[in-house]
DNA sequence: AGTAATGTCTATAGTAGCTGGAGAATCAAG
DNA sequence: CTTGATTCTCCAGCTACTATAGACATTACT
């Protein structure tokens, strides 16, 4: 197949498997007469895999190591558990992160009922100041002392 | 100030300074004699504020609009209001996204438990298929039954 | 057979928000 | 006077793509 069902069937845009091969994710394909890109079954496999991984937000370098071990299993394969591991500890960090986040945000929003003037419209005192919000809060402002 | 002075005062890197700069988000301050940058007071709580900003997680376009207003205040604030909603909307949207990806992750996990031989690691095959783990699920393959 | 539309090719540059390095100049301390 | 720290400018690189331009190949329709 060429380059365009490829991308129909798994739903990847055609730049990205150019890219992905420009990576060396992906192998070079075979052509056709006229230079296309020609596509086998094991190549539409190898790019399911790829997205899968994407889908589980890991990074290229990542599933390039995957690839690796798909390509040439070994005996040992600790190592994955360990890389979902720090990946889920990565996720949760994020989550955590931005629930912290969110809960300034919405004390931001408090500050401001709507409708006020410029000139002391309270959000943008306490983003001036941040005292309200973040000086008190050690994750935020582990030197808030300092100011 | 020289720059590294106001670099270790607000906790933000020299470099990131001179980008803030570039990026028309610090005005171009006064030189010495040696042509290294002098700040003041009101440079530090400039960059204070975009400070603040980032670590509410908004992007550098909309410090900008922020910076604006901060300049000259004008009658009408109920657009940060907006702002700040919108922007509390994305993070609940990543959040919801980074929950969903953890559950998958975890399901994931599950597959290996450990020590087992390269040739049927249970995390490979699922990344392999996606069958057990994205395929019934909505959200993940919405486009799953083509498969 | 001609033509128009679509698909594909390569190459390059841009996105966000920085980070890092090279090589030169300046400055403070001993 | 020398050493080391700081600063300067400029340019390249990071992630994972996305967008654009200009040319060639293929397909569909008349």
């Amino acid at each position: 197949m060429k380059i365009g069902e490829m991308a129909k069937k798994t739903g990847c845009k055609v730049v990205t498997i150019r890219y992905y091969e420009k990576e060396g994710l992906l192998e070079k394909p075979g052509r056709t007469e006229g230079n296309y890109r020609l596509y086998g079954q094991d190549d539409q496999e190898r790019l399911e895999f790829i997205l899968h991984c994407r889908k589980h937000g890991m990074q290229l370098a990542e599933i390039r190591k995957l690839l690796a071990f798909r390509d040439r299993p070994q005996r040992d394969c600790t190592w994955i558990t360990e890389l979902i591991d720090a990946h889920i500890g990565n996720v949760d960090g994020q989550i955590a992160a931005l629930q912290h986040l969110k809960k300034h945000l919405e004390e931001l929003r408090q500050r401001c009922a709507g409708g006020r003037n410029g000139d002391n419209c309270g959000i943008m005192q306490s983003l001036d100041s941040l005292n309200a919000c973040c000086a008190s809060c050690a994750r935020c402002a582990p030197d808030a002392g300092r100011e």
